[in-house]
DNA sequence: ATTTATCTTGACCGTTTGGTCAGGTTAAAA
DNA sequence: TTTTAACCTGACCAAACGGTCAAGATAAAT
């Protein structure tokens, strides 16, 4: 067997990579189906394809490996919310912003359902997160909403209310996936389906809020 | 000790009712806050203030004591649902049922956090149920709906997707109450509050598809 | 060629889990 | 009063759990 000619130690550091991103990857799913108390290292190493000493190996605890999936969640989810910059249009930005949030479901409903379930068991892990980095985030556009509204550009909501119905309406496409296959003769939403989904839902909003 | 006076067994009829509502109401809220498997028996008893055994006396298995309460969850969903007739004007009638999931939010939510899980975790328990009661249910809304546009009375949007809508963002304030309180200054929303979200949510929805 | 550092893994361990059970207490029936 | 049926529970058990470890395999450094 033996190595590759790869110069400075590039091979371990590949598989180093390799391995964590499989566990990464696995464990991601593990914990959106099941939850942090549900899933099992088992499991996990099971999805991964590699021994169960191996992950504690890469990751030291199952916390530690919850913990740090939590993170990269997070981190996608910031980058939908720089889509929401108030620079431009309302309308645009509130479409953009939908959008967004509404292919980030379809694109990665693990990270949305293990967001779901962190905050349905009471967010013990993340509440400083959300407390800091996610409120503020939130209280900034809450407030150019109100800018908004004061300068008549819509109508006078009460702006909470409209971005939970963002948050709720978008997720719910990744968190209650299943319940909305099952609505559709037990087949995932096509394509088509799914972008005629986005397009009703960014629709509803917009006039919702007076924005059309 | 010994007995009350009553007729006919009806004191012992009465510790059983008694137990297996505490026992009820018990895992309910476990099971909402930890899930099927990261809720445990021993819990379940410690929050019903009886010993492990009887939670087993009353209740033969884990898995019967969840059935059992997701079949009490699905009760009230139905009655919710009855809300939504099809015999006066549209808009009302959403309202109606807006309004009546949103109450059902503020006064159940542990029903509301338990079907979420359910549903995440791919409604091993309750495929069956969804596809069959619901989805029949879910239908015949869809083509009332379809029957208002057809009149006119109303925008021509896609039936399911409001629907979904309408879930998301009335289930949210339950399954997402944590966060929710967390932006609200770590303080659950008040009466005051929760009745504002509740207008402003009928009104962002029947605006948005036209029917205001 | 030898040493060193990293990667790999089957076997193992203490703890927690859902569930059982024997033996007791209490209330209704006879 | 005696018998019977239902209720109660501390003690227990096998299985599953997160995590450890020693010993081997592989790749990089000397």
């Amino acid at each position: 067997m033996s190595t590759k000619p790869a110069v400075n130690g590039a091979h371990k550091a590949a598989i180093r990579q390799e391995n964590e991103e499989q566990i990464l990857a696995a464990a991601e799913r593990v914990f959106a189906d099941f939850g942090f108390k549900g899933a099992t290292t088992a499991r996990i190493a099971e999805t991964a394809n590699v021994p169960k000493a191996n992950v504690h190996y890469y990751f030291s605890t199952k916390e530690a490996l919850y913990r740090r999936i939590m993170e990269d969640v997070c981190d996608h989810w910031l980058e939908a919310a720089m889509t929401f910059d108030n620079s431009a249009d309302p309308a645009l930005i509130l479409r953009g912003y939908i959008e967004a949030k509404m292919d980030l479901s379809r694109l990665r409903p693990y990270g949305s359902r293990l967001w779901a379930h962190e905050i349905i068991r009471g967010a013990k892990f993340s509440s400083e997160y959300i407390s800091t980095t996610v409120k503020s985030w939130l209280d900034s556009r809450v407030v150019a909403i109100r800018g908004w509204i004061a300068e008549g550009k819509m109508d006078d909501i009460e702006p909470y209310t409209l971005m939970y119905m963002i948050f709720a309406t978008t997720q719910h496409y990744a968190d209650f996936g299943r319940q909305i296959e099952i609505f559709n003769n037990d087949k995932p939403l096509t394509d088509a389906q799914f972008a005629e989904a986005k397009e009703n839902v960014v629709r509803i909003i917009l006039k919702g809020v007076g924005l059309t």
